[in-house]
RNA sequence: CGGGGAAGCUCAGAUGUCUGCGCUACGUAAGCAGUGAGGAAAGUCCGGACACCACAGGGCGGGAUACUUCCUAACGGGAAGCUGCAGCAAUGCAGAGCCAGCUCCACAGAAACAAACCGCCUCUGAUCAGACAUUGCUAUCGCAGUGGAUUUUCUGGGGCAAGGGUGAAAUGGCGGUGUAAGAGACCACCGGUAUCUCCGGUAACGGAGAUAGCCAGGAAUGCCUUAUCCGGUGCAAUGCCAAAUAGGAAAGCUCAGCGCUGCCCGCGCCAGUAUGCUUUCGGGUAGGCAGCAAGAACCCUGCCGUGAGGCAGGGUCCAGAGGAAUAGACAUCAUCCUGCGAGACAGGAUACAGAAUCCGGCUUAUGCGCUUCCCCGGGUU
C-alpha cells in the first residue's frame, strides 16, 4: 500500500508544501493526495556524504517502511530530505527517529483533516 | 640467520533464518526459476571506439610530447636498450637544444659574464736609505757637495688575470718556454669538446686513430628554438514513436460576416469566402523506446619474440539501472586488536570504497596474507 515517489517534476511539486515537519536529521514537506494509499519519497543530497554512505542511508530507510508495523497515514503524500547529520545514524537510531516522525506527522495531518470537517 | 632490493599474485569475511529490490525467461494471473558491483567501480589525468557537426589546399596562432628502437587501435602508457648521477652491491632516479637571440642568477663577493678589491709589474712625481764614482777641505781618521746602480713608503697613469678570500657556481690539470709582470700567448703529456676516418650496433651509442688551442659558467618544470602529433562537441551524443494545450495546413458540414474603428460613411478581404464544429496531416513538448551490454572480452593450450606483445586452436557468456536494483535486521563461526583473573574468557573492530555508453592506460585510497628471484654481511658443512 505504499507507492514511491520517482520523478522529477513530483518531487518539484513539494516546493511548495504549506506542512513541513522539521526534526534534528529530517526535513519532511507534506501534501495531500487524491490517491488511497502512502506515497512518499527520499532525498539525499551530496553534502550527507559519498555515495557508499548515502546509499546506505537510502536503503535503511527504504527498508524501515517495508518492516514497519506502523499504519501509515493514507492520502498523504510525503518526501524525507536528508540533513548533514543523517549520514552518521545507526540502524537503532534511525529507527527511533522514523517511528517518532511518523507519529508526528498521523497526530498533525489528524488535526487538520479534524479541524476541517468541523469548521 | 640478519639486513636490503626487485617483480608479481590470491581473497575482499563465511553460513543460516526472516523481510525485501532491479533485470531476464516462463505463465492470463497468482507465482516460479535464473541472475545481479570493483580492484580500484574513485580521481576524470591521458588515449581510443562510437555519434553528430565542420572540412579543397596552405599559412598564422594554440595545445601536447621530447635519448634510441620496438609494442599498440591509440597514448603523455608499456618493453628492451643507451648515457649520466647515486649506492659496496642487487638496483633506483633522470633524459632534445643556453658557441640563434633575449632574460634571470637570492645572500656573500671586487666581479655572476664581462670586470679588477687585495695582489703582481711598469712609468711620472715626491720621499727614506744608499754600495760606488768624483770634487773641495784636512797630516790622517773624517766632514761637506755633486752624480748615482739599487732600495723604503705614498699619490697618479698604464699593463696583467697567476695567487687570495666569497659563493651552489669564478674560465681545465701539471711541468716548461716566454715576459716588465703575466696569461693556452706558445710547447710536451693528461682530461674534456668538436670535426673527420675505420670497426661494432637497426639506432641511441661504444671502441680505435687523426686533426683543431678550441677549454669564457649555470638556469630552457625562464621566454624561446627545433622535430613530431593534434578539427570541434560529447551518450544530457544521436535516431525513432508520440499525449494534453496553443498555433499552422487540408477536407466535410455550417452559415454572413471580419479588419481599418468607439459610432457613421467609405474602402479592403470576400461568395461556398469569414466564423463555428468535426476529421485528417506535418512540425514539435511532456513522456516512452532504441543507442545499451558478444568484445581491441575472458579462460586454457601450442607456436614466435630477450620482452612489451603477436598468431593459431579450443572453450565460456560475465550487472544493465535511469530520483537509479544489487539490500536490511538477527544469530553462529572465522580473522585481527586490547585487557586480564590466561581460555571453549570478556570487550571492540573487520578496510578503501558503489557500475551509469564502452574499452586501453596512468594516478591516488586501502585490510589480511602469499610466491619467486637477486644483492650484502655473518655462521656451519
Amino acid at each position: 500500500m505504499t507507492r514511491w515517489i520517482h520523478r522529477h517534476s513530483e518531487f518539484q511539486e513539494f516546493i511548495r508544501a504549506d506542512q513541513v515537519i522539521r526534526s534534528q536529521f529530517f526535513t519532511i514537506p507534506v501534501l495531500p493526495s487524491s490517491e488511497p494509499e502512502f506515497a512518499f519519497g527520499i532525498t539525499i543530497g551530496k553534502r550527507i556524504g559519498k555515495a557508499v554512505v548515502r546509499n546506505l542511508l537510502r536503503r535503511r530507510i527504504k527498508a524501515w517502511f517495508r518492516q514497519t508495523t506502523l499504519s501509515l497515514a493514507p492520502r498523504i503524500r510525503i518526501i524525507l530530505i536528508a540533513r548533514r547529520e543523517a549520514g552518521s545514524l545507526s540502524w537503532q537510531q534511525l529507527d527511533a527517529e522514523l517511528s517518532d516522525v511518523i507519529g508526528r506527522i498521523r497526530q498533525k495531518t489528524h488535526n487538520s483533516t479534524d479541524h476541517a470537517a468541523h469548521p
